[in-house]
RNA sequence: GGCGCUAUGGUGCAACGGUUAGCACGUAGCCCUUUCAAGGCUAAAAUACGGGUUCGAUUCCCGUUAGCGCUACCA
């Protein structure tokens, strides 16, 4: 008998940016809550463009949106819809509140109401205590006689007196006072021959929500103080509010909130700087979320089946990129080295390194490269990689033979006026090794090292120069098995010959 | 100014009346070590303030302070 009730209508919610700017952080943290919400609940995910406003609105940052939920993988099953294309919703629906005494025309210029209105005080009403106080009612809302040649926009008719409530999934019962409400614009007022302009705001988000069926409006908290005005709205529509949950604001370092001066607020750039997706998945989860206990590395399968509204906190929080950084450099090393390889992959096609023998079930490279051997150079390096284009950089010596040496690298360990006939003679020894393996090359370095009587790391450190070009690189044995006996030979003979006089390089 | 929300180390979170207030990032030190990371160990570091309620408050209530949000024919 409870599976009836159980079987509860199924979740719908939304994502509803407005093409005023790119993705920032805080939309692509409340897209993220509203994914893991449906993606756990078995629920509907749906995107909607909030493009009512004509003057701000710049169609061409709408790619640049979606290209970042893209990259965040937050999928959608509907939409997007545009709300420039509903108009014809709103304005009905507008009208509708004006027939049923909800709403009502107003004439007065728009500039009556605008800006900063508490700093005079309002001359329609009167002045209440002390200070300035601001209009929250139009005196057109009692019916005043049509101005000619003016076009009136639509005002929505809020109740004097009272209170109304709603319910948020992560604040409470919340009560607002009416008379702290003002007498909001529903509809604009006309342009040229149209009788009435584009939504704002409250109304389109509303009839939207409306029409979409939305079951859980989950959005930032900076929109708590509009919620009862869009209960009003759904009330005097006929319809019931959905249930809401406002999660808190991300602030930049100073607490204030986050914009440009606080650095990258733009989703795309942390892709374009190289973290990966899922690692920002997990920080940005845990921003105004958390699962109950201390654990932080969570998958993002996790991340759905433990996501729930209760946990979403109630305080703004500080986008720390440290932190952020460390998640990407766990899940460089955490991934499975198949979901890595494909990352590295993209990173290598991005820099033009790549070669598609490495790929899966690919057959090797002139050199014997395959796919067993991108595997092993990559999980060799994923402790000390940082972002992926460090595979494309510092790296690059792996991948290609076109590498440069780096000048401090080589004033820090080429100092040693021996180090160009230790690395001649390593290179003679190395070229008849019989075996190349980690211990083969290990005993043959320190036998040079030894025979020449200096410490085993100058000749490793001045050889690791010679042949990766990095004083930071792995362990240079594991580095000389991967890079392959031809290879590291070739390379240090190159090493010996830009010292002193030139020969001719063999490469 | 009005209304609203919030308040645990520098940062993100945990503890949802009873803990020596826990974890992580960051910071400092040590270990490991051929570089640099990674990893391991250790340290410093918090319940904003003041009143209540209670046998007992980080936790509940009130006030103060601070921060943030809203206060547009922006969203």
């Amino acid at each position: 008998m409870t599976e009836i009730i159980k079987k509860a209508a199924p979740v719908r919610v939304r994502f509803a940016p407005s093409p005023t700017g790119y993705l920032h952080v805080g939309g692509a943290r409340t897209a993220l809550f509203n994914w893991l919400f449906a993606r756990g609940q078995g629920g509907v995910m749906i995107l909607r463009i909030e493009d009512t406003d004509a003057e701000r609105n710049k169609p061409e940052l709408v790619q640049g949106i979606l290209d970042g939920l893209q990259w965040l993988g937050v999928d959608w099953n509907e939409g997007p819809f545009y709300q420039s294309q509903r108009t014809e919703l709103y304005r009905n629906a507008a009208k509708k509140c004006l027939s049923n005494g909800a709403a009502f025309l107003c004439y007065c210029p728009a500039e009556k109401y605008a800006g900063g209105d508490y700093a005079e005080p309002a001359q329609d009403e009167e002045p209440k205590g002390a200070g300035p106080r601001r209009i929250t009612r139009c005196s057109c809302r009692d019916g005043k006689p049509s101005t000619p040649g003016v076009k009136p926009a639509i005002r929505f008719k809020v109740p004097l007196g009272g209170t109304t409530k709603f319910f948020d999934a992560v604040f409470g019962e919340r009560e607002f006072s009416n008379d702290e409400i003002e007498d909001f614009v529903l509809l604009r007022s006309g342009k040229g021959d149209e009788e009435f302009g584009q939504s704002m705001y409250q109304l389109g988000v509303v009839v939207d929500d409306m029409d979409m069926r939305i079951t859980h409006v989950i959005r930032g908290a900076d929109h708590i103080s509009n919620t009862p005005k869009q209960v009003l709205l759904y009330r005097a529509l006929g319809a019931e509010p959905p249930i809401f949950a406002h999660v808190p604001l991300i602030l930049g370092a100073d607490k204030s909130r986050l914009s440009k001066r606080h650095g990258a607020t733009d989703v795309n750039m942390y892709r374009t700087e190289g973290f990966l997706a899922e690692a920002f998945r997990n920080f940005l989860a845990l921003l105004g979320w958390s699962p109950g206990g201390d654990e932080e590395f969570i998958r993002t399968q996790d991340l759905i089946q433990k996501f729930s509204l209760e946990g979403v906190s109630r305080t703004n929080a500080v986008f720390d990129r440290p932190k952020l950084e460390w998640f990407n450099t766990q899940y460089l090393q955490k991934l499975p080295i198949e979901e890595l390889l494909s990352e590295v992959e993209t990173e290598l096609k991005r820099s033009g390194l790549w070669k598609p023998e490495w790929g899966a079930g690919a057959a090797p490279d002139p050199d014997g490269r395959d796919h067993a051997w991108f595997s092993k150079t990559v999980d060799l390096l994923r402790s000390r990689v940082r972002l992926l284009p460090d595979f494309s950089t510092w790296s690059r010596a792996f991948f290609s033979d076109d590498f440069t040496r780096d000048p401090a690298a080589k004033e820090k360990f080429w100092k040693d006026t021996k180090v160009p006939e230790l690395l001649a003679r390593l290179a003679d020894v190395l070229d008849k090794l019989p075996e190349w393996n980690h211990d083969a090359c290990n005993h043959a370095s320190r036998a040079v090292a030894e025979a020449a009587g200096v410490k085993a790391g100058l000749l490793i450190n001045a050889t690791r120069v010679a042949i990766v070009g990095q004083a930071v690189a792995p362990p240079l044995f594991d580095t000389m098995v991967v890079l392959g006996q031809h290879r590291v030979v070739r390379r240090l003979r190159v090493a010996v010959a830009t010292f002193g006089k030139a020969q001719q390089a063999a490469e």
